[in-house]
RNA sequence: GGAAAUAUAGCUCAAUUGGUUAGAGCAGCACCCUUAUACGGUGUCGGUUAAAGGUUCAAGUCCUUUUAUUUCCA
């Protein structure tokens, strides 16, 4: 490596992997992510939220997508001024850890409180939670996401909780936090409830044979019902199925599929052998009637007949039977709701035809499904009040009926539930089936069977389980359900389908949020209760609790030593506090789900409202977040559900919000990001073994490649493929060239010691090509900038891409390399260096937050030679500024023009096999339109050298020489024409070269179709030259002289010379400065040739002399146009 | 079962928002260029735009139904 102080650096080649260390110690060294932030002005605040990722697992790949996807909008905003602030955060509660410990200790939950103390379980949590944070952090640094890691915000603080504490507090007060109970797995025999992680568990699903029945529910006959009545003269029952009998007492509504069709049948019950007429779905008759009995006599049916005749008597929607009443089922409680709200036909989205009738029969109780469906319908349960005038469902914990079900009072619902003794008894018979022979003989049962399906078992007592009301506490979110939608419109979602479809319809449908979680690791809730549920005291801060306790203290509940001085369990259990009576309130034992913990992180990572008040002020709301599309129902929802919910409830935010202008939202912008799957689409998981390790990534290929790749292959929230080759490709073709790019420019810079010290040369005063690849990187500023503010990184990397491959390296650079090359130090030279100094630094700019390590290395490599700007970092810099000025659309144009001309006439050298280094005469280029000439006239310098020919010429038409094509323009078209468009299209078509040209010389014709065209509804190009070699690129047409006279042949074979000496100039590893004498033994045609081009070479070559020496003996043989020479060079 | 996303060349993506011969890159093949040594150029190979139906002068694009993959919820 050549380098010091004064000179460029230079580098071997490419190594992206180094080049990351390298920054990453620069930036450490200097503290630039510091400075990013304290050299913005505090005034002008961007806010980003980060979700806090819970460290307490490996990251992986799709970590790196994520977070690359936050930390571009991140150094974006701060090259366009902004200060950004991003506090890191841990995730530190939750299931998943409390499970990690579980599984490190051998435990399970049962264990918690007896193998091993509620304390020694949470002092472990406390450590596993932090496991990984050191391998968190470490991809965080080296994959170059700046985010603030000294001071981040932990969950399990007391000051954290302690903000969450505040926040229910408010909510408590505005009645938005109640008790209430979902329906749940419940396991009697250990009396409590599993999450459906445990339900989850291995052999917890079992095939059992339980007694299921096919009830009649008799039809109230009232003016709702009439129809239903036609045609039919015995008493009309809705046939509902259940696997579970016991439920039966509690039924308050039969749930049908809306859409489902049900027919209404005829026929005997086969227990009674009453006549009944029943309803179901049609598509079930089959497995409730036997085809022998369809339209069989009535009349000669005989009680215990083994065929029993039916009758379809008509065909119903389920949607019809909506509000129908019945008669209760069985009537052991009953109340004046009931009576009135409940036994009634409601829709439900979980109804099939697979099995049963096609109607359902629900007891909200006792099913979750039924639960959702009977509060939606605001259906009342049965239910009976205990001793403290609570309502219970009619069965107890133990999972026995309760007094008020007087025939089966104090019996298991469950024949399970009994002893083996008990259940071998003489006369034993199951609840289920005293049940079914109850309905029986009251003419209610249809059909009674034995059934075998498959049901959860307790995988603790390997009995079944029972889906139970427990208690639950719940924030109605339900009472700010419009304004959350309607706030959730003034949120930009990217993608937007995500905001209005997925979180919309979830907000749409929402229900209270269940907040209540029986474990141990986690935020407690801070509600106290007296033992009979008459007082409740809701604490929102760590003074107001201690205040209670020295009431406690005084009234002698607790002793005086006590003193808390961790929020967590089980110390906050030891809290009994004092009612107003003077009795003990006792915590209400729940944790609070951990999706409360990260939503409020927009106050509890500042401690608020209790410290920080300016702090969260100047961040409130985000301007930005970005999270998977997982999160929609879970870190989205939960910031959102809380911001909302506080702007109605609390003063202080309310305040806040008046003062910032928010309308109560918690975050602005939003992207939720798609998955990153294999590169077959597989989902990676640890399983199949598919994962990537982002540690080997980056190591392999530095940060930014991956980053580049993952960035501007798909859009991020669309799925990324993630393939390893693609990284490499990026690698190659973008990074490549543009370190290329680069080590061009230095390699000339180094030499001519250009250090922009030179006076800034007016653009309007460079080349052509200079102002045009000027203009160009103009308009991606602007476009790249857009695309940022836009949150659409994609788009943004891909125009940089296209820019620096396709007109930066392979059209600038490619055409003016002779200008650096120049010995002379004209003005030509130097507004070369400069142009492309520009187009680098900018190109480092704009790339800068997707790519940071190498932007960072490739400005500052320049920058601290030329000191242009006085930043010691690009993400110090602030974004390109657009000069509207500078963009030049007619240059573009021309220039554009330039390239197709030039790539035509390379594909016709190619099709007629004379390659680029023969020099040829001419091209004809046909006239377009009036300002074509002079458009070409501009730009044909660069054509005749990139393509290697002497001259342009122009010919118009005027001598019939041009073969013209016409084509309709359909958009103009379509809007004149309409329906004709066939016919015009056909005659336009139809039109000769004669029509053609009284078309364009008059601006319009008429059409046999007798429609009027003009100019604008067509366009014309210059198909054909008879007799040139030509080629068609849109309107563009050029036709080629092939013809190669003698002296052009001999700059072709001196070009071919010229060649061979820079190959073997390269071989002997000569400087590109270094001059040569050359001697040559060839033939006599190519001597001449290099003679009569003897200076033009010796330039090319920097050869002080080139002799013929037939005698030469050393030198090398090449190959020129099928003769063997020899050439020997040596340096002066 | 509900909601959402996606489906275009072997692979990764485009297609000016409805305008007529659906384009790039990669991979493959052939040739070429280069004092930027692997970036590039020219050509070649590759498509019933997931399927079917509809609206329209005109559909990859709009509508309906279906299929596949994925995610979230139940």
């Amino acid at each position: 490596m050549r380098w010091n102080l004064l000179m460029y650096k230079e580098y071997k080649q490419l190594n992206l992997s180094q080049t990351g260390k390298d920054v990453l110690e620069f930036w450490k060294q200097n503290d630039i992510f510091e400075k990013s932030i304290s050299s913005r002005p505090a005034t002008n605040p961007y806010t980003f939220y980060e979700g806090p990722p819970s460290a307490n697992g490996m990251p992986g790949i799709h970590h790196v997508m994520a977070r690359a996807i936050k930390d571009i909008f991140c150094r974006y905003k701060t090259i366009k001024g902004y200060q950004v602030k991003r506090k890191g955060g841990w995730d530190t509660h939750g299931l998943p850890i409390e499970l990690a410990v579980e599984k490190a200790l051998g435990i399970t939950k049962d264990d918690i409180g007896k193998k091993i103390s509620v304390k020694d379980y949470n002092d472990a949590c406390r450590k596993e939670v932090m496991r990984y944070t050191d391998i968190w952090n470490d991809l965080t640094e080296k994959m170059g996401y700046w985010v603030d890691l000294e001071n981040p915000y932990i969950t399990y603080k007391n000051e954290y909780i302690e903000s969450l504490w505040w926040i229910l507090k408010e909510f408590h007060t505005k009645g938005l936090l109640y008790k209430g109970y979902t329906v749940q797995p419940y396991s009697p025999k250990s009396g409590t409830g599993l999450s459906s992680h445990e339900l989850n568990q291995p052999g917890t699903y079992k095939m059992v044979k339980d007694t299921s029945i096919t009830a009649q529910f008799k039809v109230k006959r009232d003016k709702d019902s009439e129809f239903l009545f036609e045609n039919i003269t015995s008493d009309l029952f809705i046939l509902a199925w259940t696997t579970t009998p016991w439920t039966l007492p509690a039924n308050c509504a039969l749930a049908v599929g809306e859409k489902i069709d049900y027919v209404k049948i005829s026929t005997f019950n086969p227990y009674t052998f009453l006549p009944v007429t029943v309803v179901l779905a049609k598509d079930l008759v089959g497995k409730h009637f036997k085809a022998e009995g369809e339209n069989a006599s009535f009349a000669d049916y005989k009680g215990g007949d083994k065929i029993i005749p039916w009758e379809v008597k008509g065909t119903y929607k389920g949607s019809e039977f909506l509000g129908l009443h019945y008669y209760q089922l069985m009537p052991y409680v009953i109340n004046e709701d009931l009576e009135k709200n409940a036994f009634r036909v409601i829709p439900a989205d979980f109804v099939t035809t697979e099995d049963g009738t096609g109607i359902v029969h629900t007891a909200s109780v006792f099913g979750s499904d039924d639960f959702r469906a009977c509060k939606e319908n605001n259906v009342p349960s049965v239910m009976v009040k205990d001793e403290f005038g609570k309502d219970v469902p009619l069965v107890n914990k133990q999972g026995r009926f309760v007094d008020e079900v007087t025939d089966f009072a104090g019996r298991y619902v469950k024949e399970e539930y009994y002893s083996k003794e008990e259940r071998e008894a003489e006369g034993f018979k199951a609840t289920d089936v005293l049940i079914s022979i109850k309905l029986k003989t009251e003419n209610k049962a249809f059909d009674v069977k034995k059934y075998e399906h498959s049901y959860p078992h307790s995988w603790r007592s390997d009995e079944p389980i029972l889906y139970y009301p427990l208690d639950s506490w719940f924030i109605r979110t339900t009472a700010v359900k419009d304004k959350m939608v309607a706030l959730n419109k003034t949120i930009n979602w990217k993608p937007e389908s995500t905001g209005t479809g997925r979180f919309g319809n979830w907000l749409e449908n929402l229900v209270d949020w269940n907040l209540s979680r029986s474990r141990y690791w986690g935020t407690p809730l801070p509600i106290w209760r007296e033992e009979n549920g008459g007082e409740e005291l809701c604490i929102g801060s760590i003074a107001d609790l201690n205040n209670e306790i020295e009431k406690s203290i005084k009234a002698g509940l607790m002793p005086e030593s006590f003193k808390l001085d961790d929020l967590h369990r089980p110390y906050v259990d030891d809290v009994i506090l004092v009612s107003s009576t003077g009795t003990p309130m006792y915590r209400e034992p729940d944790l609070i789900d951990v999706w409360f913990d990260s939503g409020a992180m927009p106050y509890a990572q500042w401690h608020f409202p209790f410290e920080n008040k300016e702090a969260f002020k100047n961040a409130y709301p985000a301007d930005f977040i970005a999270e998977g599309v997982d999160q929609t129902r879970g870190w989205f929802f939960t910031l959102h559900a809380i911001a909302v919910m506080l702007s109605e409830t609390s003063d202080e935010v309310k305040a806040i919000n008046a003062e910032v202008g928010n309308g109560g939202v918690a975050f602005k912008n939003v992207i939720s990001n798609g998955l990153v799957l294999d590169k077959n689409g597989n989902k990676m998981s640890k399983r199949l073994g598919n994962g990537v390790d982002p540690f080997e990534t980056i190591e392999k290929f530095g940060a930014d490649a991956p980053r580049w790749y993952m960035i501007s292959n798909a859009a991020p929230w669309d799925n990324l493929k993630f393939n390893a080759d693609g990284i490499d490709e990026v690698r190659r073709k973008f990074f490549g060239t543009l370190y290329n790019t680069y080590t061009f420019f230095v390699m000339y810079a180094n030499i001519d010691k250009f250090t922009y010290s030179e006076a800034e040369i007016a653009i309007t005063g460079r080349p052509e090509i200079d102002q045009w690849i000027i203009s160009l990187l103009n308009t991606l500023s602007k476009e790249v900038d857009a695309f940022y503010a836009d949150f659409e990184p994609t788009k943004a990397a891909r125009a940089i891409q296209d820019f620096v491959d396709a007109h930066l390296s392979n059209w600038y650079v490619r055409l003016s390399r002779r200008r650096f090359w120049r010995s002379d130090n004209s003005d030509d030279k130097l507004s070369a260096y400069q142009t492309l100094y520009t187009c680098l630094t900018t190109v480092a700019k704009l790339m800068s937050p997707i790519a940071p390590f190498f932007a960072e290395r490739l400005y500052t490599d320049l920058n601290s030679i030329t000191k242009k700007e006085a930043f010691e970092s690009v993400h110090l810099a602030y974004f390109p500024e657009y000069h509207a000025d500078l963009v030049n659309a007619g240059l573009e144009e021309r220039m554009q023009m330039a390239q197709d001309i030039s790539s035509l006439v390379l594909s016709l050298r190619k099709k007629v096999g004379i390659n680029v280094r023969q020099p040829l005469s001419k091209i004809l280029l046909p006239i377009l339109d009036k300002k074509f000439k002079g458009q070409i006239e501009q730009v044909k310098d660069l054509i005749l050298s990139e393509t290697n020919i002497k001259g342009i010429e122009y010919i118009t038409d005027t001598a019939g020489f041009i073969k013209k094509k016409i084509k309709p323009n359909f958009k103009a078209l379509g809007v004149k024409v309409g329906k004709d468009m066939k016919i015009v299209a056909e005659a336009i078509g139809n039109l000769s070269q004669d029509d053609i040209a009284k078309l364009e010389d008059n601006g319009d014709l008429l059409l046999p179709t007798q429609h009027l065209i003009n100019l604008t509804d067509v366009e014309i190009i210059a198909e054909d030259v008879p007799g040139w070699q030509v080629a068609n690129l849109g309107k563009l047409t050029v036709a080629l002289d092939v013809t190669i006279t003698d002296e052009l042949k001999q700059e072709g074979l001196s070009r071919e010379f010229i060649n061979r000496v820079q190959n073997l100039r390269k071989e002997k590893g000569f400087e590109v400065t270094d001059k040569i004498n050359v001697r040559v033994k060839c033939d006599e045609t190519l001597w001449e040739a290099i003679n009569n081009n003897l200076s033009y070479i010796c330039a090319e070559i920097l050869a002080d002399t080139i002799v013929l020496d037939n005698e030469l003996t050393e030198g090398e043989p090449v190959e020129i146009d099928g003769n063997e020479i020899l050439i020997a060079i040596s340096k002066i």
